[in-house]
DNA sequence: TTGTAGGCGTTATCAA
DNA sequence: TTGATAACGCCTACAA
């Protein structure tokens, strides 16, 4: 039997509305009985219990996020750090972090928001890895339920998020890639409903056309985003009939994948062979030889992106809304010769 | 305002109580109503209010998990695996996952552990990266508060644990290097009190004395389980006046670190230089050369943890309440002349 | 400065 | 088979 507040107030022979407001720093209680109450809940072990308080104040001082991977056992170094910033962030701000997996756009993702959003389990939640067309948006804004999100979407009304502009990350990489002699450069894909992919796909496309490059289907190649997604791509690139000199990977642990191809083909990366990521996870820095990438900072964005949901979740202005990154392109060994 | 028991009760003209029972799936409300109070519950919108739930049961249906790490930003691909898989079982058995992070055995560990076990915030709490002379296990246990960890300390009183038996691991691995002829082992350690290291390292020196080889305190550089420390350990090591010919990383991420040392310094490695980590991560398979690595399964760990947390939590018996692992030595190019 | 009392939305006991 | 009612532990308007 855990401690109560009454159990405190017995002890104290006082009220449990003075503990009550003893412990949570009114003005209105003598400063003698403040700290009374103070030592008498330590040393009882006294914590107001959190399903009571919650239930009173009707809110959870929780937020939610739901990863949106199919497999189950995932270990996309993306999410660990995206996860690391919403927890830190939560913690400054005293909220706590619930977090649990659903596959992308099925019956088990709907459900787990359902559950949350009309179970008030959660004050807030945090959406990641868009959709173009977005039900987890539109669901949200129709049960008016407070949401930010990591990148952008085609909804047709506004939604606090950030969004990374890709297409421009794409063209200064091409750019940079053209620079260093390539005229054949290829792109390992995502699935083509995602925001990121089509908005890293068509700064491909203009990156081509800005270097007077043509746009080659053979030179496109599906993937998932996953390490061996991108050596099967990277595999069947290598092995066209006139193989590209570059290749990009929509992530980068697509590139970290592309990598390992190339080296099982026995081309050497940097001189035969350019290749290229995009997120900027600590993994680019070890590999062999070291990923050119295009760095967003995750980790930042995602303690932004709580800070945004604590002013939407007490009724706040946002201050800036709808926030616009640029990518940094990160030149290392694997794009120079 | 979102919709409770009593509008849907209204609504049907029933009791909450009927209501209430018949969404609980009991079996003393007639089929009919039944069918009914599930109709008006979907199309209202309805889900019971989980803080009102957890008030009345005293339970909350939530486990937590607190990652010992130091570096807020931190992004350890073991981490991410061990919540996938409780993310993965808690999913599974209807229950929600609290995570949250802090640095290991200080005041802010300290602070959130009783922030949860006094406030009833979880039902019970997974342990991970164990310290030998570990207070959270103390606490809870003193506390009487469900646990389980993954790893084992040296309490004085037997809890519920998964354990790996790391010593076994590395004198195997040693086994094998011996095999490819090498005389001069090293080891990049862990923080000395972490039961992982001691145990890590144990298995080290039994290792080196099964092979009849002398322990060198000039092989061992401490480390801190980063690719960036391993980095700067086989940075040392390296640069020793006669250097190993092999080095064990307390873990991959180590390791990971130690190939690009080795890279850097022109060390080839496989032929010139044999390297092996220890965990199995992901990543161990597209370094260059792949990683030879002790491969623990961590997903499934964290799954059968999650299981036994739940029997604990339900006062039920745990049918084998202390598990310990061998590690599967896994040979990779990375110890292969 | 302190105390009384009502209610947050459930579930569970007991009676009808 | 259904309903009235009492908690669960806390916060807070209002009264003293």
């Amino acid at each position: 039997m855990p401690t109560t507040i009454r159990d405190v107030a017995k002890q104290l022979n006082l009220s449990i509305t003075t503990v009550s407001r003893a412990l949570d720093g009114y003005s209105d209680v003598a400063e003698e009985t403040r700290q009374r109450v103070i030592q008498a809940a330590e040393e009882m072990g006294y914590a107001p219990s959190r399903s009571a308080r919650q239930l009173r104040r009707q809110r959870t001082d929780t937020i939610g996020y739901i990863m949106p991977t199919s497999q189950p056992r995932f270990a996309d170094p993306f999410f660990s750090e995206f996860i690391a910033g919403l927890g830190d962030e939560a913690s400054a701000q005293n909220l706590d972090l619930l977090i649990t997996r659903a596959p992308p756009d099925q019956e088990a993702e709907r459900v787990v928001y359902q559950r949350w959003v009309q179970g008030r389990r959660v004050d807030g939640v945090v959406l990641s890895r868009m959709r173009q067309d977005d039900w987890r948006v539109r669901y949200l804004h129709e049960s008016s339920f407070p949401f930010v999100a990591f990148g952008r979407t085609n909804a047709s009304f506004e939604f606090t998020h950030i969004g990374v502009d890709g297409a421009s990350g794409i063209r200064r990489l091409i750019a940079h890639l053209v620079e260093q002699g390539h005229q054949h450069i290829a792109f390992v894909s995502a699935a083509s409903d995602l925001s990121l992919q089509i908005d890293r796909f068509k700064g491909y496309q203009e990156g081509l056309a800005e270097a007077g490059l043509i746009f080659e289907e053979r030179f496109v190649a599906e993937s998932n985003l996953t390490r061996d997604g991108g050596y099967l791509a990277g595999k069947k690139l290598l092995a066209l009939q006139s193989p590209p000199t570059a290749i990009i990977g929509a992530n980068d642990l697509t590139a970290i994948g592309i990598l390992r191809a190339a080296r099982e083909s026995g081309i050497s990366v940097g001189s035969d062979l350019a290749v290229a990521g995009f997120d900027g996870i600590d993994d680019t820095e070890h590999t062999a030889p070291p990923l050119t990438t295009l760095k967003q900072p995750v980790y930042d964005c995602a303690r932004r992106l709580v800070r945004m949901l604590t002013a939407l979740t007490n009724n706040e202005a946002v201050e800036e809304p709808h926030v616009l990154l640029i990518p940094e392109l990160i030149i290392r060994d694997s794009t120079l010769r």
